[in-house]
DNA sequence: TGTAAAATTTAGTTATGCCTAAATATTTTT
DNA sequence: AAAAATATTTAGGCATAACTAAATTTTACA
């Protein structure tokens, strides 16, 4: 069995590698927030064991038995925070936390019986496209809310998952996936976004629409 | 926070304390399937951080803020138990060994919401009593099966969660707790007990009788 | 194209939690 | 009460996964 660490260095690296091809030893320590001379220990461990490609000096990518790993971590994940917010009735902005855990002590039998008492689901309570059991990722085509225009008409389609302040913040202006809002304004020079969320105003700065996607855009 | 490993060794000291008093390395160590050696170094830790009382060569037992630690422990695995039997339909030979793991990890958001799903439960699908939010365990007053004579009528109150063979055999006589059996014969020389239960006879030999502990004892 | 800056790796350390083998204390037996 | 058997602890190691500080490689730019 492979340990928690490697699980989640595996699982960086295919989201940070979805951005940008090959991951650099600071990016990803970084994004694990431990020291790179702790990714270049952990980077030969899974070298080792097949799961990343990796030449000295100039990063990693993964192999299809590392892809696989990192995806059935995502599965879990994603999967466990949907149950966590149906099934135990917990805040979309606290089922990361308890995910971030759990995902690595979960049987595939568990797994199994949240994704059927779930229905099948292909998206978390973020909106971020749940892996199905071969590993195979459902499509999305979203786009970042800053490239919007004014009077664009839209439907969330996923939000950044792990800061809960920020998806405390945008509850409080109803905005979760599925929600259709209108841009009002944009503001010039980097301004804020003036939207309209079924009937009700709400201003959205830069800072925050960066970490919101869109999908469904009309021109009003 | 404490270790996996140190919440391991005070549930076990707890139980073990239970049944007679101090608790030796050997038998922590058979126990927890490590070797003394392993317990020795770990009882130093634990004494360290005042969990248990300690004498070199005489055994431990829990500090009472060892024993809330333990009682913790054991409330999230009951209550997971319990969960993962109900509301995920796990079958009760396979609840135990989902439960040690995540037993360590859940919130106590997470425990407090299976508790309210589950209507505040007092014992778990094994029958072992669930300790309340304040480490309060619920009294229960059953006797092992192994002192039944002919023609007593009981009901099952608990047995052992652990091995989950010998949870599926007594499952395919129905013996769960709850379930009334009556005692038709006690074979001599320490032999197997013959028990009708609802109406279908069943050999329980002494070495799963040992197992199963009963209440609410009629002569019939 | 050489040098300075930045990124990365190596070397050496720490903490946890397990192990085996050897030493020591306790308990039982004679 | 001493010797033998049993239980426990100490000593020394190993694996994991982090860290800091120093060395090395790459990259950026003058
Ligand atoms: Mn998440
Ligand atoms: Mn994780
Ligand atoms: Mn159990
Ligand atoms: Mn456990």
């Amino acid at each position: 069995m492979l340990s928690q660490a490697a699980e989640d260095y595996l699982k960086s690296i295919y989201k940070l590698q979805e951005k940008g091809g090959k991951v650099s030893t600071g990016v990803l320590a970084e994004f694990l927030n431990v020291k790179p001379a702790s990714v270049t220990g952990m980077i030969k461990k899974l070298k080792s064991m097949k799961l990343i490609k990796y030449e000295r000096y100039h990063g990693v990518t993964l192999t299809n038995a590392g892809k696989a790993i990192a995806l059935e971590v995502i599965r879990h994940h994603r999967l466990l925070e949907l149950y966590l917010f149906k099934a135990l009735g917990m805040p979309w902005d606290g089922v990361h936390d308890e995910a971030e855990k759990l995902e690595h002590v979960i049987s595939e039998d568990m797994e199994e019986r949240m994704d059927a008492y779930l229905g099948y689901p292909t998206s978390d309570p973020h909106g971020s496209p749940i892996p199905d059991k071969n590993g195979v990722v459902p499509k999305t085509a979203s786009i970042p809310m800053t490239s919007l225009q004014d009077g664009q008409s839209c439907v969330v389609a996923e939000v950044n998952d792990s800061d809960s302040a920020l998806l405390r913040h945008l509850g409080s202006f109803n905005l979760y996936p599925g929600t259709r809002f209108r841009v009002i304004e944009v503001a010039p020079f980097e301004g804020p976004f003036t939207i309209d969320v079924a009937g009700q105003q709400a201003v959205i700065g830069r800072e925050v629409a960066k970490h919101i996607f869109v999908d469904d855009i009309h021109d009003t």
